[in-house]
DNA sequence: CTTGAGCCTGTAGTTACTACAGACCTTACA
DNA sequence: TGTAAGGTCTGTAGTAACTACAGGCTCAAG
């Protein structure tokens, strides 16, 4: 990479620890679309701007976020190709909340349940054990 | 299948009505070594018994209590052939009683993002939103 | 000029299933 | 006995969202 080339831009490696990002993951989210192909030096490196960079930290916010990739091109504009107005983006981000609200609910109870058992577990050096009875019994 | 060969147990099908499985979930669990290979009839046809039955809703229940596969295997002894003593069971329960309770954490924190970007979107029909203003920037 | 690091590509592995295709078997009914 | 519908058999491929290689270039420093 020439030192012209460089001027404009990072490499990949650059970049994945400019965000915290994979190496890897950066090349997936290129093939996936989400993020854009980037122009490349001759020998065929990926040189990379900050506008890069500022769409990447936004696609690991939102999955950071627990938004899936499918939410992350809506959110960006990528499946109508027009930015998503206001409403769009509200609707998404009330449907994944209520997601996460359900699966905390699922989580609650399955901690309730495991607590539960566990309590009642002698921790003794015996292979008869109440835990392994309550979740065949239930 | 003979009466003679149906008598003594039920069918793939028969199983998976019979827990709730699916079918194709039953060939899974039984080539990942969970589900004991059943005989079979003459035919080829598996032949379940009341024993496979308790196995698998042993299974299920445990997946749904979040358990992983692996874990179910150490619950039913599978990983050193003997069975588990209490002492390994409440270890696995409260190892992954703790990974519960952390991923709720996490929801949690992302529930109350979530939650207080939406408030902020209008929900107008207009391309400039909040909520990906805070994704963007946080 | 060499050495080591970084980048390139394509591909395979991860978890826990789920869904076929194409062949075979069984059952019910005429 | 014939046949049509439905069940079962096998192997394989697909899912989400990465992650990790192998084998080959390229680049920067000494």
């Amino acid at each position: 990479m020439t030192d012209h080339e460089r001027e404009s831009g990072f490499t990949r490696g650059d970049l994945a620890r400019a965000t915290g990002c994979n190496i890897e993951t950066i090349r997936y989210y290129e093939k996936t679309g989400v993020l854009p192909d980037p122009p490349r030096t001759d020998a065929g490196y990926r040189i990379y701007s900050a506008a890069h960079a500022t769409r990447l930290r936004f696609i690991l916010r939102a999955r950071e976020l627990g938004f899936s990739m499918e939410d992350i091109r809506g959110l960006m504009g990528l499946e109508d190709g027009a930015a998503p107005t206001c409403a769009e983006v509200k609707e998404r981000t009330e449907r994944h909340l209520a997601e996460v609200r359900a699966k905390i609910a699922d989580l609650r109870r399955i901690e309730a349940v495991l607590a539960a058992t566990a309590l009642r577990c002698s921790g003794a050096e015996v292979p008869d054990c109440p835990v392994l009875d309550a979740i065949s019994g239930s």
